[in-house]
DNA sequence: AGCTATTGATAAAC
DNA sequence: TGTTTATCAATAGCT
């Protein structure tokens, strides 16, 4: 369709081939608006001229990212596909981990035993009995290494404030030993009132901390499958 | 170009517009191969007819995801990120669950309870013991109802026993009745020696059922990271 | 880029 | 879906 035939090889005239490329294009993307037109259909093209110059098509209905994901689906062989696969497979072999595992809790929190047999049942019951020991004895060992940190820390405060008084006291002796009047406060820099004892001066906290709850509340699982 | 000119809109016939998708579609290839023979161009088309039929053009110096991983390149729109960081995300997400999962379970086996503070102790145990109350209801209730089971069988084989030998006693009584001594057993074909009890010809297992192990070995578990 | 002779694509019908 | 054919559309070569 032109002023003579050509034979469909290579342009080897690079300013021909550039024009007939341009034309050529123009036709191309034309041809699919109008299928996509008359036809109802999506369509994606993507080119580059062998210069480098790069053009497209894309249906109004859908878009590039769009039309490839479907093209992913339909062809499922891709070279994403193994990996999607695997990434796949693991995600269902993680769901089935998860599966047991709440299964396993529930049993431990006493749900869900109907399906247990006579063995099961007294494995769950020793395993639960043992647990439950080491648990007491945690927490009573627990509760004496915060009893005994509370003494302490109380007896160490107990001594910092006596050692405050002795402090001060020592203070106003000097200073009726000298018979000086401090009137101006605040020229002292870097001669506070308190000095030499720093090693009493640290912040005293004889409240127990607030117990960090980002742990797992006992008892109110959301056993849903994730 | 064909026996009438038509305007570029929608095709309302399917029919027709199944076959006018057919023709155009192989004149959109045609075209396309031309261009990457003649021009030295690389070219990818893909195309889903109003059905949902797939059909894809690529040049053979290249394939379609060289073509869309270049279509990245240029344009620098990322197609696949979303999709992979979803998986990715929902894959740590359930990696998450799971670490959270065995570390309860572990904690509920009584190891790993270093982090845990008076509060959360104190609820573990509690739920332990809970827990352990409920398995220890079941295992009674499931003893009780073994025993019971075994014992209605007993009885019941006890009773088929009896009933057996009375038959027997019976069945000697009519022949030394008749006067007839059978030396050929084997002609009494369909009337068996025993007759007419079959309510109690049934198998009788005593033996406990073996176990069934499908289910969890407590204090067994791989707790490593899936 | 624009023009046109010519080839190529295709609508309609089978 | 394949073929045919009358028409219309695309475009090769030229300006």
């Amino acid at each position: 369709m032109g002023r003579g035939k050509i034979e469909i090889k290579k342009i080897e005239n690079p300013t021909n081939r550039q024009v007939t490329y341009s034309k050529r294009r123009t036709g191309i993307m034309k041809k699919a608006k109008e299928l996509t037109v008359l036809c109802d259909a999506e369509v994606s093209i993507i080119m580059f001229s062998s210069t480098g110059k790069f053009s497209e098509y894309c249906s109004p209905t859908a878009d590039t990212k769009k039309m490839y994901d479907r093209y992913q689906q339909v062809t499922g062989i891709n070279l994403w596909s193994t990996q999607y696969e695997k990434m796949q497979n693991h995600l269902s072999h993680l769901k089935e981990i998860n599966r047991n595992l709440r299964r396993d809790i529930r049993q431990r929190m006493g749900e869900g035993l109907d399906g247990l047999d006579m063995k099961e049942l007294r494995g769950l019951e020793q395993n639960l009995d043992e647990a439950l020991k080491v648990v007491r004895d945690r927490k009573y060992h627990l509760i004496a290494t915060q009893t005994d940190t509370y003494k302490k820390k109380l007896k160490s405060a107990h001594e910092a404030h006596r050692n405050l008084l002795q402090e001060v006291e020592m203070m106003k002796d000097e200073q009726a030993a000298c018979g000086f009047a401090d009137d101006d406060p605040g020229n002292h820099d870097g001669t506070l009132v308190l000095t030499g004892g720093g090693s009493h001066m640290y912040a005293i906290r004889v409240q127990p901390n607030q117990p960090n709850l980002q742990g797992i509340a006992y008892g109110s699982y959301d056993l849903r499958l994730a």
